[in-house]
DNA sequence: GTCTATACTGAGATAGAC
DNA sequence: GTCTATCTCAGTATAGAC
């Protein structure tokens, strides 16, 4: 790929990352890469497409990670459901080991949840895999009702990108470095018992 | 309160909370209040001053109702503890009730808390309140490990700011204009489940 | 004490020379 | 492909009118 595109690639994602997409300026970006303004929007066209150009290519292996997951956990189960526990262990696992790897992708995955950013993004770059996983949800959990589910995957959502922001709410209660794994445990439990809660009452009527 | 300064917090809080602090300009809010733009300056300081006065007239009332419904459950349970399900309705319920009288002030809270909470501003305006409520929780769930629920409660705000911005992830199958406190009811139920989901082995060994 | 007019710096975007 | 110059609009600061 051409050097000055995959500089800015570089630089954008780390410092999109580290400050957000709104409080990071191109001349910050072009400055720290050392070329000039115009080559961003020659290559990229403008500052979103920049940032859409950043989420596809951390996206794309991030996905393949998680449908292999959760293919490899199918296969495992078949031809019964696979347990709920995998399930959310093929989608929450490979996301917050991104932690890992590249936490400023990571921590700016967490932050397009919260600038609004998410809903074109998540249908450009997320939409297949979401939905693979909504599918393999749903015959984990026949009982639970279409729109319960869908609920309970945008809680999920939401569990995961506080998570993916790090320990910044409770800096001093959350101390330490956190193993990434442990975090994945503690995320897991909480969500499982939580799509298996029972369905209140209401919500079961509205079922036909 | 002077006619200016209210009109300039009215239109902020409803810019802010429709398109988010970063994508709203101090210039659109003047044109709509129809106000003088050094007048934002004058009254408030600064945009984030700006916007930490949106933030501290909507939370104030908001975190006295908290505050007040968790007091009421307390004087019932009394001396028991109180039951983890009315704990987290006693923060829950009247944020959620807050997209009804005050959609636009709901969805800003949601956007911030995704973003990282613009540094400080759990701090300024929520901090007396999360603490008294993790302090309840911490008599609800005598016991799960300190470390463990500070996650969890990170993990419940993560699913109650998604819930804040709305039907945002899943438009087509989320349809309806979801009755608020039917919403509540959901979330509730989920995250009583997740709070009381077993601890993951490591995380009790860590406890002393 | 309140507000208006205006100027300053830095943002994203674009046209056109090379 | 790359860069200079320039446009418009953003947030901010201040002087001075009422």
């Amino acid at each position: 790929m051409n050097k000055t595109k995959e500089k800015i690639l570089n630089i954008a994602e780390r410092l999109f990352g580290e400050q957000g997409y709104g409080a990071t300026s191109l001349r910050q970006v072009i400055a720290e890469a050392g070329v000039n303004l115009a080559a961003v929007h020659y290559h990229f066209g403008s500052k979103e497409e920049l940032l859409d150009a950043v989420v596809l290519r951390g996206a794309s292996p991030l996905n393949e990670e998680r449908i292999a997951l959760l293919e490899h956990y199918e296969g495992e189960a078949a031809p019964a459901p696979v347990a709920v526990e995998k399930v959310l262990h093929a989608i929450v696992a490979p996301t917050l080991m991104k932690l890992k790897r590249s936490p400023q992708f990571a921590q700016l995955m967490g932050r397009l949840l919260g600038e609004g950013l998410m809903p074109g993004m998540l249908g450009r770059h997320f939409k297949p895999t979401v939905d693979r996983f909504i599918g393999a949800m749903r015959r984990s959990l026949p009982d639970l009702p279409q729109e319960e589910l869908f609920w309970r995957i945008q809680f999920m959502f939401g569990a995961m990108a506080q998570t993916l922001l790090g320990r910044h709410l409770f800096p001093e209660a959350l101390g330490g470095p956190a193993d990434t794994s442990e975090v994945v445990d503690r995320l897991i439990s909480f969500l499982a018992a939580g799509f298996q809660a029972p369905v209140p009452q209401f919500a079961k009527d509205q079922e036909k």
